[in-house]
DNA sequence: TTGTAAATGTTATAACATAACATTATACCA
DNA sequence: TGGTATAATGTTATGTTATAACATTTACAA
């Protein structure tokens, strides 16, 4: 929200770089699980083990990924971690696994998707994740640690991969546009389908 | 006057204004049906009765209208009456209630969902009405007759009024932002979260 | 230790959307 | 005029995403 003139010139030619395909990605994760967890204590959240999961699974790659897909990871355990030890909870009652088709329940597996969706409430309420409404999926968020920002995204259609874009100067064209009609801005989804450089090779890139 | 009142002045490149309330909606919706027609003659589609209706519920009001509340109206006679009533369960026609929940067909009513779905399809093909992905609504289209374009929304979280922004200025910004990063536009959702200016008489926003 | 708030479990259902196939309407032409 | 191809709609079923409501467990500190 805060628009700062950069006291640097910013590289005209050298904006973040989109996600390739061959970057250390494993870096990424562990990066953004280490700013989550400090961005927790910092906030006095707590980053329990199913949100931390959660978080992990999104962050297993620069694709989106739905909360059900994220339920099924979790469920079918998914991640390096090991699965909650909180078995004992489960399906105890000693029935027959019904086959519902409509089985939201861990009767065989673990978690409920009211888990999966608490996490994720969780996680973007302290600025870990961000959910694309173009996809009905989630993020990691790409600017952990800094202030609370309307983002941009940019979802390649080809190979899924989503950029995070934060434009300053993409946020004054919008600020003016909507100030001049006396709207006054709350919140903001700017979600940019297309092809990303990694999917177009014919793409001329100044440096790589 | 505490407040200075900009109606008088008209900047050259005046931006269209936020919908009023007190408007004359009936010309709004008449013109639209209007344009709409033209639309489809021009292009060889067949505006038919459904896609009418459902067009025409859309253009009821400036506030984005979701398919199962177009699909209530419908089925309650359409037209302008007020819904008030939830879109479930509409089976039941002098018979014993179902017993199944997820009742979808109109056996008592008129419509099924997909009678909804396709209609809004074909609106949304032909250019007459857009959906707004945050709301998952649709409202008519503010530009018909125009090219197909990209647009802008401005949604009020108060009134729920939402207008068409259309800024090639902040086009010309996104555009710009994107391209730096090697990125093909293929398509953009803008949706612009706020106070419209009829709901903005003294408030002041908290920080959420 | 124990009270309490936070977190999670559990069950059910709401809300939004599409697949698949059957039937009806429309247009176009021989 | 009637046949027939296509478009439109009807119908049934289900997929997909998300939340309400209440029960139980856990963490933490007084």
């Amino acid at each position: 929200m805060t628009e700062r003139t950069p006291s640097r010139r910013t590289t005209a030619t050298a904006p973040p770089a989109f996600p390739k395909p061959g970057h250390n990605h494993a870096r990424c994760a562990a990066e953004a699980l280490g700013k989550a967890e400090a961005v927790c204590a910092a906030r006095g959240t707590r980053l329990t083990e199913i949100r931390r999961q959660v978080l992990e699974t999104v962050w297993q790659s620069h694709v989106p990924v739905g909360a059900y897909e994220i339920l099924a990871q979790l469920n079918a355990g998914g991640g390096d971690r090991p699965p909650s030890q909180n078995s004992r909870a489960l399906t105890a009652r000693g029935g027959p696994p019904s086959q519902n088709s409509r089985a939201l329940t861990a009767r065989g597996g673990r978690h409920a998707p009211m888990a999966v969706y608490r996490a994720l409430e969780f996680l973007m309420d302290n600025g870990l994740i961000h959910r694309l409404a173009s996809l009905n999926a989630y993020i990691g968020c790409a600017h952990l640690g800094e202030d609370p920002h309307a983002a941009q995204f940019l979802i390649c259609r080809r190979c899924g991969t989503t950029a995070e874009l934060k434009s300053a100067a993409l946020n004054r064209a919008l600020d003016q546009a909507v100030t001049e009609r006396g709207f006054t801005i709350d919140s903001q989804l700017v979600e940019i389908g297309g092809i990303c450089p990694n999917c177009r090779p014919n793409h001329r890139r100044p440096k790589s």
